[in-house]
DNA sequence: TACGATGATTGCCA
DNA sequence: TGGCAATCATCGTA
């Protein structure tokens, strides 16, 4: 069955429509009750067609007349169903849209920052991670640590908020254009499924906007990151201690400066930094003083001097306490060895 | 403020 | 993947 077959088999009853008063509900009444000849379907339409061009009054009877008649019903849905067909249904193809792809990575950022969902200690740790690679004191990384803290929760506060805003808005311009919709329905052909799909163009539009307030809440924690978290722009020299520490295992080491694993690890742990920092350290070293050996004579010879007062005060403790000597090695500290102040190679290359 | 010192990064190589 | 070499960026000091 065509469109047009159904339409006017669904608007049999309507017969007599055109013919009587439809301003008149009588009138349409009596004319149908006394069974008058079917009118064509076009007159019926062609009338309310017409309505645009009457007087406000008469256009207003007319419509309550059409409103009142009981095959307005089914002219409706008739009318709903061919819209379905002919406009809406080329629509709906595009509008069944997978998850937006850069919403989901928006998404996973702020979730991962603490923005959205439950506040964590993730941007807290990645402070204090930060604040360690840089080198800083622990009283340095605990103000920067709760200043980043501080500066995230602004951050969180206002995306919760402006996000609360926009889904009020939302919410609020949706119900009134349904309400809208729902009012119109009353005299043009709107069906539930046009409203729920126009609900959807609405809530894709709002969700443009939100879109935009999760990338630009997404640059704002990548500069805050990357004032804070960035080590280069926050370098810190090392304390006086962990470079004492470092270079005593250096000149110790200076016929091999390339500490194990293990005594990276040590190293990291005695000094407060981390094992990549001890690389690096270690491979800045290196470097610098295969350069310039001559400028570094002097320290080489202080940290020797320094490492035999030492051995010194161990071997008299040793004998204070009427024990034989223990040689340094008898330790096993991964980085405490006998030290090297001629090496016969300074570095393999 | 200039300059040397120093920690971090990057690209390349074995 | 670790190490080297060059370079960058920041720190500390005169």
């Amino acid at each position: 069955m065509d469109d047009q077959t159904r339409m006017m088999t669904g608007l049999t009853g309507l017969g007599g429509l055109a013919q009587a008063d439809v301003g008149d509900p009588d009138s349409v009444r009596k004319q149908q009750s006394l069974g008058q000849p079917q009118q064509d379907i076009g007159d019926i339409l062609q009338q309310i067609m017409a309505i645009t061009d009457e007087s406000l009054d008469e256009a207003q009877a007319r419509k309550h007349a059409l409103n009142c008649h009981r095959m307005k019903p089914a002219l409706f849905s008739v009318l709903c169903e061919i819209k379905e067909k002919t406009v809406l249904s080329i629509r709906g193809v595009q509008e069944e849209d997978p998850p937006d792809p850069q919403i989901m990575r928006l998404d996973n950022m702020l979730l991962a920052e603490g923005v959205s969902g439950p506040e964590k200690g993730g941007g807290s740790a990645a402070a204090a991670a930060a604040a360690a690679a840089a080198g800083g004191s622990p009283t340095d990384s605990s103000i920067e640590h709760s200043d980043y803290r501080a500066k995230l929760a602004q951050i969180r506060q206002i995306y919760h908020s402006e996000l609360e805003k926009y889904e009020q808005a939302c919410s609020e311009f949706t119900n009134h254009v349904m309400n809208l919709l729902r009012e119109q329905s009353r005299t043009r052909p709107i069906s539930p499924k046009e409203i729920e799909r126009m609900v959807a163009i609405i809530h894709r539009k709002f969700s443009s906007i939100q879109m935009q307030l999760k990338q630009s809440t997404c640059e704002a924690v990548m500069i805050l990151r990357s004032r804070f978290l960035d080590a280069r722009r926050k370098r810190r020299n090392f304390n006086k201690q962990a470079t004492e520490v470092l270079n005593e295992y250096f000149y110790s080491h200076l016929s091999n400066p390339y500490p194990s694993e293990e005594a990276k690890e040590e190293l990291a742990k005695k000094c407060g930094i981390t094992v990549s920092q001890v690389s690096n350290w270690f491979g800045n070293k290196r470097i610098r003083y295969k350069k310039n050996i001559g400028k570094f004579q002097e320290e080489a010879n202080l940290y020797a001097v320094k490492t035999a007062v030492d051995a010194a005060n161990v071997s008299a403790q040793a004998s204070q306490a009427n024990s034989p000597a223990t040689p340094n090695s008898g330790t096993t500290s991964s980085i405490s060895s006998s030290y090297n102040f001629y090496p016969s190679s300074v570095f393999s290359s």
